[in-house]
DNA sequence: GAGTAACCGAGACGGTACGTCGTGTCTTCTT
DNA sequence: AAGAAGACACGACGTACCGTCTCGGTTACTC
């Protein structure tokens, strides 16, 4: 028993790394790349310098700037919202509002750019992030749609990935090419009710 | 004689700027990017080393990397296609067939990678190679969704702007997101004919 | 039993001081210091890593690098030799032999080294250090010249400050300036009966 | 023809070196140096702050620290005394006096520091500057004691080397352990007065 | 065909950030 | 309480590029 509490009590000897520290830097990271630094631009002596910490630190628990962003950006990892009781329609909007409300946010919006423009340079971190923080959303989007064909609201002939690709598409293609300064609080319900409905007349 | 020399003036006095390096550098900004270099890791030096060039004869024609970029991409800019004797439907799975034809090119790829990642801290620059580049596109599709509208092909009362955002949305996810390493040929089919339908059953 | 107590007070409670490691630690600052370290090279780092001793333990004991250097110097204090019994002559030369054979090994000589080269960064503790080691030699040098004085043996206005320079300076340039590896065993000798008998003709 | 001044007009592409950063990095070091910074002291980027230099502009010339202070101990090195015309006692006076007036200023009594207590960190170092700086004095000494001897001036069988030892050993004596803030003026004469009479009686 | 002025390559310039190392201080568990 | 281990903030190291600048030499047009 006395083996045991030894056992479990074991851990490196010396001082303990300071999860102050830990915090300070994820958060000056964070900081950075809501205020516009893309991964070039990042540079670990700012981070430092932000986090009022050493560049050892850093160094320490991190091998370079790819796995401490990766580190930063799923601390942002929204939970994923559970559409259980609302109708397909309404759970999509809902859907499309949550991401609209992440784009409104700088820290949040910067997720999404940093996984789509740095997915050559930095293949393994985005796929990581992929796994972590998009996957989880995919699975909710399709399980939604899934849920719509059994139970008659949707087509039952219904291509379930390119439906994700509409609904998940539109509301990006607005985030990035809207040339006002905010999209309009409407814009999922447009999106939705235009998707369900289709375009063909008659 | 006086209207000789003006003739004649037209031209600069001194050596002429060489073509070939001019041309050189646009490829070798081209392929940097290509290679999967966006616009913080695309250095002057390496361009001008690649061309086999001077810094100087790049910084004695573009201002700065912004610029030098701008005129690269405007180089690549594919003529829009014109769709006036097809069925709107086939007119959108052309289009869309385009766009991914784009994306399977390295050169045409960094197009789109550029304009959206690039957008908060090159603001201007994206701006104007979206007027160049994307804002034609852009037009050629409303016309095209417009013209459906008119001869009853597509509902009267269909959203315009979140129509295109569909129509070109979805492809972005798919070219952003799509785990394989080619898209199915035929993509554009299965998103139109789906978004014409629209989601709903019966 | 109360002063049993008391008397048991006297000693610090807890555990106590390793002496094994203060020698140690003194130990490996002379080797550092003998193997050409100077006051900036010298770290408490590698004092602590030679000793085998965590850092620490080092600063418990000594303030710093300075303190731990003035120690470890006074611990190689020769004892002042007595001249006595010899001739005034003689004296000189066994004065000379004393120090040439402190140069000749890597420790004592290093205390001349700091005490000569570390005077302007480190005064107080050269200060120190002067009280401790040379100053006692120099009163053993001028008493020596006295008396000599004295005795007849010298000029009886000799000017004793230039004297002890003469003396003590002469050897120091040769053990800084000779360029063989050891110097000549009569070299005392000859710098003695040279000054005795002075340069001038006649 | 055409060829030889061809040849001779050759030099290196590109953008010259600037003299005015190779003097102002000299003269940077030479401030830290007479300001008390010993070998260890003197950071490279110190020199390039204080140079308003950057710090390839040093690496691109020097190797290393080492080469840049004998570079710059160099520049410091006086022009070796002429005692042609002098007695010899006047001469050995002017060549302490000389000595004395370079260990008043703080740029040339670091010459003296650093040849002195750097010698086995930097062997090399000390031994070239000894070459280019030490070296001529000591052969000008040589040459005026010899003088000494052949006119009649000197004792003819005194040992010079030992002689020499004296004058300069003096000097240094008193400029290392002098504990007021000044030399007295007349310090040489006493000096060398002192050593051409000889310290015996009678 | 000599003058001249802009062009060209090369490379030095002042900087910034890199990732490593070593400093002296601190905090923790173990003896 | 002393010991060791090691994390901490800091700062210098030498390297690699950055974008700018300053050169000698090269064109190609004008007089």
């Amino acid at each position: 028993m006395t083996m045991q509490r030894a056992a479990a009590a074991t851990r490196a000897p010396g001082r303990p790394r300071s999860e102050k520290a830990e915090k300070a830097i994820i958060e000056a990271a964070l900081d950075l790349l809501a205020e516009g630094a893309g991964m070039s631009d990042l540079s670990i002596e700012a981070i430092a310098h932000r986090a009022g910490v050493g560049k050892t630190t850093i160094y320490r628990r991190w091998p370079g700037k790819e796995e401490l962003v990766l580190d930063a950006l799923t601390t942002l990892k929204a939970p994923v919202p559970d559409f259980g009781e609302l109708s397909v329609r309404d759970a999509l909007v809902s859907y499309l509002t949550f991401i609209q409300h992440e784009s409104d946010h700088p820290r949040t919006r910067c997720i999404m750019n940093i996984a789509m423009s740095e997915r050559e340079r930095y293949p393994s971190m985005v796929e990581r992030f992929y796994r972590l923080a998009i996957e989880p959303r995919r699975i909710a989007l399709r399980a939604t749609l899934q849920r719509g064909i059994d139970n008659g609201e949707l087509r039952p002939d219904l291509d379930i990935e390119t439906a994700m690709a509409a609904v998940t598409g539109s509301m990006i293609y607005f985030t990035k090419w809207h040339h006002g300064n905010e999209l309009p609080a409407d814009l999922p319900e447009r999106i939705v009710d235009g998707l369900l409905e289709g375009f063909k007349a008659g």
